[in-house]
DNA sequence: CCGCCTCTACCTATCAGTCGATAGGTTTTG
DNA sequence: CAAAACCTATCGACTGATAGGTAGAGGCGG
């Protein structure tokens, strides 16, 4: 049944998201799903393994969701999708924290977070080449208000952060 | 002797700078200093203490340093002053790391690091008035291209999402 | 000058708590 | 019945923090 590896997967992404690599332990994730910290580690063997099946999912699931809408409508929709994720629980990009503590990571979690950003920046300025570099400037601009905003503990900072973007 | 209080908290903002709050102990920073972490105590009693005391003296200085230049090559200052911090030993900007781990952060450490932020960018577009909201805007994007600099593991990512600055 | 005192800095030793991880038994499920 | 899921119990390592002792510097009265 793969409910409660989900389960486990939505929590430490929870748990992630909110205070990083270093702010959550097994204990916490367990205790969020219901089971006990040994009932994880039969999921995912490590802390390693757990962070980096999250960071892969995460990435997945957000650049399949912003490929469904058209190419001039995606940095929109990016700031969109982090803008709800910050005002609904106060939360930022999981490869954003994870990039930030990259220092003090196991190598394949930082794999992951790079590959998020690679294949996030490859989203926007896909093809139109004048600027290759679009990407880059979009996604450092989101997770910075992201950042500030949370730092600050006031949503309109990324509003008002990102307003040029639209 | 003020020496050792000095070298305690270098070795601490270079470890957060690193790998963020959760990814130093007393132990690491006494060992860097070459004492004991009992007399990292000492000087700070809690991890609170040190490390709000380290967010706040990075606030002091580079907010002095800043002030030093006119107003028209502050975005530039700032810009180098991250440049050079990343390309000499991959660091990011310490409170950008607190900001991004905020969530996980004890309050006193959070709160020095929303004081980073405000006076940062009030040090651009001080009185111009046009947008009030240029200082988020460079900061989100300064702040943004060292994490994904990071992340990337590729100091060159900070340049290109930052060529348009200025 | 001496002896004394106090203060600061640093130490050793230790605490209780938490961490990631493992071994091995039990329950559930197909 | 076998496999997968989950459990209890425990491990050694590490965490932040505390108690209490030691060494040395500087001030001060005599």
């Amino acid at each position: 049944m793969a409910v409660t590896k989900d389960q486990i997967l939505d929590a430490t992404e929870r748990r992630i998201r909110d205070g990083g690599y270093g702010g959550f332990s097994f204990r916490d994730v367990a205790a969020d799903v219901g089971i006990k910290s040994a009932s994880v580690h039969h999921h995912f063997p490590t802390k390693t393994d757990l962070s980096a099946a999250v960071a892969r999912r995460y990435t997945d699931r957000l650049i399949e969701a912003v490929q469904g809408v058209p190419d001039e409508k995606r940095i929109g929709e990016w700031r969109q999708i982090f803008r709800n994720a910050l005002r609904q629980d106060g939360r930022m990009c999981l490869c954003g924290i994870l990039g930030a503590e990259s220092g003090a990571l196991p190598e394949p979690v930082v794999a992951e977070a790079k590959r998020f950003f690679q294949l996030a920046t490859k989203t926007i300025a896909d093809k139109d080449t004048v600027h290759q570099d679009t990407g880059l400037r979009v996604f450092a601009a989101l997770e910075g208000a992201m950042l500030m905003a949370r730092a600050m503990d006031d949503p309109d900072v990324f509003d008002r952060a990102t307003a040029s973007l639209g």
